[in-house]
DNA sequence: GTCTATATAGCGATAGAC
DNA sequence: GTCTATCGCTATATAGAC
């Protein structure tokens, strides 16, 4: 293949710029509040300038959470590479999710009756990553529960849930802005009750 | 006072219904997808007649969330009654929003970016409602704390976001919608993994 | 208070010049 | 591919008759 033109490289950067821009609003107000005026204003140009890069609304949004997803996948492969138990890389998905949600780099997956929810369902791109991705995790689940750091009870498919659902707890943001405790003791309280619970520990 | 009259009672029923079909309108589509016309057609009468009772469509939202928390309040002080532990209490308030969430009578609390919280940030009845349920829950968090049913180091307003998260947790109503699973399994997970985490308990 | 009909505004998407 | 200007639709809210 040959190396990338100049005027490739320079619309893969604008394209990027957009996504930034999508990704931002989405953090700030969420799908359906977001309007293309306003990315167009956050990129600099003019709104029918984004219509010759992406076709829709839908399909800014989309670029926006494929592009989380590709992290989040990034992420995992990094992850994999490390010499530990399969519960100390969850602990370490645990930990990217929640530092992603504080540093507000992280726009909250789609809860049920979100419009964005079925914008996403009808991706293909975001459909098959977000495939890959769980069934790394699944597998990492299910290690996990054989070496008897998760309770083995628990349907992997649960557990799986569970953790996709911290990426849209609204908690973490809460704790944040209530500016009462700091960074690293909201982490650490949140990391905890994930895996361990609000209640005291049993007795004998 | 007087006894209502017939007049009052029948302008009550009517907002009675209006309100219940906000609230489920609320509960399948959400705020901002939820349309002046739905609820009218709803409940079957003009969309002119709404404007008559409430003045937008933010004061609809808003008495369908009053009424709810109203019925939350209601469950608190049957619990209080109870010569049970405050975290049997608390135990007790996570089951009532896990079967309200369950059997789709639960408008999801508001996350971070949307529409409606706003809304309810600027509504008196609801924020002084918010304000009573939260010291109850809050009393009942601290004496579990007190009586070592709770963990002692946990903040009580962390405990008090994480209970009030799961009423716009999104695990749930999936689990409910994969259809794998019967209804007191899913409860019972979910409850045990609120108080008790997802990790296995540890050695010795 | 209920209706039909309409005003008003915001937003997604497009036309057409350059 | 970028711009300005505008279309077309939808949704909140209101006017005015009964």
């Amino acid at each position: 293949m040959n190396a990338p033109s100049v005027r490739e490289r320079m619309l893969r950067v604008r394209e990027e710029a957009i996504v930034d821009a999508v990704n931002s609003l989405l953090i700030e107000k969420g799908y359906e509040q977001m309007t293309v005026d306003e990315v167009a204003a956050l990129v600099g140009i003019a709104k029918a300038s984004l219509y010759k890069h992406f076709p829709s609304k839908e399909a800014l949004a989309a670029a926006a959470m494929v592009r989380t997803l590709q992290r989040a996948q990034a992420h995992l492969a990094e992850l994999a590479m490390r010499p530990v138990t399969a519960f100390e890389r969850l602990r370490g998905v645990l930990r990217w999710i929640m530092q992603m949600q504080y540093d507000g780099a992280m726009p909250t997956l789609p809860s049920e009756n979100s419009a964005l929810r079925g914008v996403l369902m009808a991706d293909k791109a975001y459909g098959s990553l977000l495939m890959t991705v769980s069934e790394t995790l699944g597998e990492w689940i299910q290690q996990a529960q054989h070496d008897g750091d998760l309770q083995a009870h628990l349907p992997a498919d649960v557990v799986l849930l569970t953790l996709y659902a911290r990426a849209c707890d609204p908690v973490l943001p809460l704790l944040k802005a209530s500016g009462q405790h700091p960074r690293e003791s909201i982490l650490e309280w949140l990391e905890a009750s994930f895996f361990r619970g609000i209640a005291a520990p049993r007795g004998p």
